[in-house]
DNA sequence: TATATCCGAAACTGCAACGTTTCGGATATA
DNA sequence: TATATCCGAAACGTTGCAGTTTCGGATATA
């Protein structure tokens, strides 16, 4: 199913002869994704990712069974790309810390991931293995973030305690993908700052 | 292109025999959103549209000439289906019109507006016609209502004039988005209110 | 009533992409 | 060095759907 499972040592397996090169595959798993963001799940081909990743077709049919298998690694493992959970941003604000967790390579991976997300919508109702592999490696990292920023600020008593923090958490995301898939418009520094200055930081009683 | 344009009487048009019963145009559209919203853009066949409203696949090409019109057709027809801008709730307070433009059948109609749009997403990007349709028929209405209600609120002195009204208008429809598409759970009445309670208000400093 | 056009059903064509396979050449292992 | 497996390129068969056409039957117009 996974990469990881093709990794692993078949039981009668001959030892003679060249060994399969695994260090590719994320590039190829990478190139899935360009064409995922790009043209959508339907649209995407197999000879436009072996094209991407200047690989032969059969390489990729070596590796992954089908065209489906294919996507779910590559999402599954473009998880945590950019979020490091252990090592947050801690300016003692938290307005402070929101506007130091987006740099800006982290916009252009949250605009990536937005388009893959987009790539998968029609294919993310069908497959319910897609879906929990999107929620988990796109969605649920960024919101985690959130949630312990602002959970920090409640400890330290700069927002109230009964704020919504299930809904704040996911406030920014769901803007940033609202502006990128409905409005065709890119979720940049100015407008994230926008959303936190004018609806997260008034919505817990802070004035920015 | 439109099926307004169909119904035009052409320059040479023999006028005995049969003329075309366009009475069903409504029942086919509606049954090209069900299958759209149902199984997206590019899973959906026109045999299934056929098929849902007991018409024969050629009865649609004698009066779509693509798949791509029928759907561009469908989505601009479902304009304000649901939403009446000249007869706006208007309670005296802002949690009250944004509580009562909440009703359940508008909460159907924006379930059903959103997996529209879901079905769309891959083919939205490909086609600028479809994204501005898409635009001006599922977005904008929407938006309007709230800004309009908004507005109305800052008028008579509820809400603060400086506040973020863009964004605050798309404020709800972002998170409803989000949970029906990410999330996968239904925006119920209970989620709606949430959000209006738990994020809008406040951001506009007013306690429900 | 007679006729022209409509209708739905179904068979047909054309094409694009999936997935498979084969090929010659390169390369790591024994 | 010998061999087994890798690689990328390219051809192939199959499938599924868009779009077309044909058919018998129904229906509104004259």
């Amino acid at each position: 199913m996974t990469s990881i499972d093709l990794t692993a040592p078949e039981a009668a397996t001959p030892k003679l002869g060249r060994k399969r090169d695994h260090t590719r595959d994320p590039e190829i798993l990478a190139a899935a994704l360009d064409v995922l963001a790009e043209t959508g799940y339907d649209r995407m081909t197999i000879d436009m990712v072996a094209a991407r990743a200047k690989a032969g077709k059969a390489t990729l049919y070596r590796r992954w069974a089908s065209k489906a298998e294919l996507v779910i690694d590559a999402v599954a493992c473009m998880k945590n790309a950019d979020i490091d959970m252990a090592n947050l941003p801690d300016t003692g604000t938290l307005r402070g810390d929101l506007v130091a967790s987006i740099k800006s390579h982290s916009i252009e991976d949250g605009d990536r991931k937005i388009h893959v997300m987009a790539g998968l919508m029609s294919m993310i109702s069908c497959d319910p293995g897609l879906a929990d592999a999107v929620q988990s490696a796109i969605v649920e990292p960024r919101a985690a973030v959130n949630r312990t920023l602002l959970q920090r600020a409640i400890d330290r008593g700069e927002i109230p305690a009964d704020c919504d923090v299930e809904n704040l958490s996911l406030l920014v995301t769901s803007m940033a993908m609202y502006r990128t898939m409905v409005q065709r418009k890119t979720a940049n520094r100015e407008f994230l700052i926008s959303v936190i200055d004018g609806l997260l930081l008034p919505a817990v009683g802070l004035r920015p």
